[in-house]
DNA sequence: AACGTACCCTGCCGGC
DNA sequence: TGCCGGCAGGGTACGT
């Protein structure tokens, strides 16, 4: 499910959780996930988040990362199943995971400082610019890069190059000045709007292009395609997002 | 260095 | 109802 909004939106909600608290317990429940026992009595400092990194600091200097990749999320009441508890007094929080391809693992400054360090701009921040592209790849595989651009996943790659009205076949490093400025404005204003709506952007409001083949574009009527790019699903309009121009 | 591909896992959905 | 193939919002380890 997640990608840079609905990270937010859930670091938030942990943040408003255990900010502040004792972790008293762990539980692991699978033992893909390899977790010290040395989290118990810390205290959590701070919940914060780099691109789609949960990073929670612990009184020791040293951080729980978590990516929760596909399927992994917190949930506050016990889901049937989970990967990890994590309790701390009164309140818990669980990670659920059903693919099982998320991580969570204890790491030191230094190592997370590693981690962070390979990610590029983060598009939410002050001050935020979006680096012309050098790589010839299609400009939607380029945005999935996290390197050259943080937190976007396959979902709003599709729906900024839709907003900017941008073909997501096109070179990465053939989109002028003027494109490359109304794209880095979608890509903020589809984030913004994702973090705004909270979750409920998944269940009542759908995407203007994403998982919407066949069905109309809201801007012009045209019926928006379906493509695969690096083995992933692309959806654009073929009309408003045309590769010439 | 930069690209494509395979792979990690499991659940769900549509078609038969 | 049951089985099966295909698909899924992420990222990395390889090979070329």
């Amino acid at each position: 499910m997640p990608e840079l909004p609905e990270v937010e939106i859930l670091v938030r909600q942990l943040r408003a959780q255990l900010r502040g608290r004792k972790i008293t317990g762990i539980e692991v429940r699978d033992p893909k996930l390899r977790l010290p026992d040395s989290l118990a009595g810390r205290r959590i400092v701070a919940v914060t988040r780099r691109a789609k990194h949960i990073i929670i600091a612990l009184d020791d200097g040293r951080y729980l990362l978590v990516h929760l990749r596909m399927t992994g999320w917190f949930e506050f009441a016990p889901p049937k199943r989970y990967r990890l508890a994590l309790h701390a007094g009164e309140v818990s929080a669980y990670f659920e995971d059903d693919r099982r391809l998320g991580e969570a693992r204890v790491v030191s400054g230094e190592e997370l400082a590693r981690v962070t360090g390979k990610l590029g701009a983060e598009p939410l921040a002050r001050g935020f610019r979006l680096k012309p592209f050098t790589t010839p790849r299609p400009v939607k595989v380029a945005l999935l890069d996290q390197t050259l651009l943080a937190g976007v996943g396959n979902i709003y790659a599709s729906e900024s190059l839709w907003r900017a009205r941008i073909d997501p076949r096109r070179p990465a490093r053939r989109l002028d000045a003027g494109e490359l400025k109304r794209l880095e404005r979608a890509i903020v204003a589809a984030l913004r709007k994702a973090v705004a709506h909270g979750l409920r952007i998944f269940e009542v409001q759908r995407f203007a292009v994403y998982d919407r083949a066949e069905e109309p574009c809201r801007r012009c009527g045209s019926r928006i395609r379906r493509i695969v790019q690096a083995q992933r699903s692309t959806y654009f309009c073929p009309r408003c997002q045309s590769r010439r121009r």
